[in-house]
DNA sequence: GCGATCAGTT
DNA sequence: CACAACTGATCGC
């Protein structure tokens, strides 16, 4: 859960990743991407009753995640409520106050945040400033300073509060692989193990429910092998996604999500002990000097760097592009404050950076 | 039967 | 160790 309760100073009649509490009586709701622990109250009664009564009030957020929200019967009551705005296209929203009746415009830009599919960055222009709200972002250095919507002409827009994901905002995570570089890497150890065989399969164990899918894309295009996955309904209209995975269990390569996954994948296998090491931990960072990305944590499993957020030297570059202007930084996350006072540390784990991978020989 | 909260998992 | 993102168990209505 972000330490973000919902509501900027800037625009307190907003509410963005929270919609409990205070966040019941927003004017308007925008929602960055769509991981349930930005969802907070977002299908609660309290709030289906305030839709009920304020015909105004919608949700913003990008036509991808307006998608994912919608595949689940529990969001359905949000449908005619929600506005899908086109990423990297400036819109002006009109907020009116029911009690006052007063209106105030605002222009809304999303930014892609590179964090999951439909991921956005929110930029908010209006009578009280220009503020940002990052959301979750993985962007690499450079991207965020070459959006071009966040300058006006050749200079950097005078933002004056930042919101920002400060998942990996210590110095311990100053640099974690590049998105390409994991990829790469997780690709070959993919490839060593099913070609042996058709009946080399790999197992990758996904904690999130979206973020992975440039990876089984990725995988499945040089592969030529579809991935295994539990559900496909919400990647129904993303075609470009859909293409590559499957939920046909014959397959080399899964990311299904069971209790007992390798009977599940392969029911033959049960006479059989199929034992890997559940890794406990894995240690990425200073120690390694030459960073692994591959790692192997047991007989059969290994431990690949994937990160959704930036690391440390990446927020730094998004604040920095931000501009130099912005006098406020607010944390997204918990862990900012609590590091604050700790100098820089030589070690660092992380399991949010992380994907397992079980290889093992299938038995059909 | 539902949601909110806690306790575990990777 | 922490972390994010998620499950599942339990409690209260």
């Amino acid at each position: 859960m972000s330490s973000f309760g919902g509501r900027m100073r800037e625009y307190p009649w907003l509410s963005i990743d929270r919609f409990d509490r205070e966040n019941l009586r927003a004017r308007a709701y925008f929602l960055s991407h769509c991981h349930k622990d930005h969802m907070k109250g977002l299908r609660a009664p309290s709030l289906k009753r305030r839709l009920e009564c304020s015909l105004k009030v919608h949700l913003y957020c990008s036509p991808v995640t307006k998608e994912l929200l919608l595949t689940s019967p529990k969001y359905k009551f949000w449908e005619h409520r929600i506005v899908a705005l086109e990423v990297e296209t400036p819109t002006q929203i009109s907020l009116l106050d029911e009690a006052s009746g007063e209106k105030e415009d605002i222009v809304v830009t999303l930014l892609p945040a590179g964090h999951c599919p439909g991921s956005v960055m929110f930029l908010f222009q209006g009578q009280n400033g220009t503020v940002l709200y990052t959301g979750d972002f993985r962007l690499a250095k450079g991207e965020a300073a070459r959006m071009e919507l966040l300058h006006s002409g050749t200079r950097v827009k005078d933002i004056q509060s930042v919101y920002l994901d400060t998942t990996f905002c210590d110095p311990r995570f100053y640099q974690i692989p590049s998105r390409e570089e994991c990829l790469n890497g997780i690709l070959e150890l993919v490839r060593s193990w099913i070609t042996l065989s058709r009946y080399h399969v790999v197992w990758l164990n996904c904690k999130a429910a979206y973020g992975y899918e440039y990876l089984f894309t990725n995988l499945s295009e040089e592969l030529g092998v579809k991935v295994h996955v539990n559900k496909l309904d919400m990647f129904k209209n993303m075609p470009e996604i859909l293409y590559h995975v499957t939920t046909d269990r014959h397959t080399q390569i899964h990311a299904c999500r069971h209790p007992r996954v390798a009977l599940w994948i392969c029911p033959e296998m049960e006479p059989f002990t199929y034992n890997w090491c559940q890794p406990s931990t894995m240690w990425f960072g200073e120690r390694t000097r030459k960073t692994n990305i591959i790692v192997r944590t047991g007989e059969s499993s290994y431990r690949a760097c994937f990160s959704f957020h930036s690391s440390y030297s990446e927020v730094c570059t998004m604040v920095f592009a931000s501009g130099m202007n912005t006098s406020i930084i607010f944390p997204l996350s918990r862990l900012f404050s609590k590091l604050k006072s700790s100098s820089l540390i030589n070690l660092s784990s992380y399991g949010s950076c992380s994907i397992i991978l079980i290889i093992f020989v299938a038995l059909f």
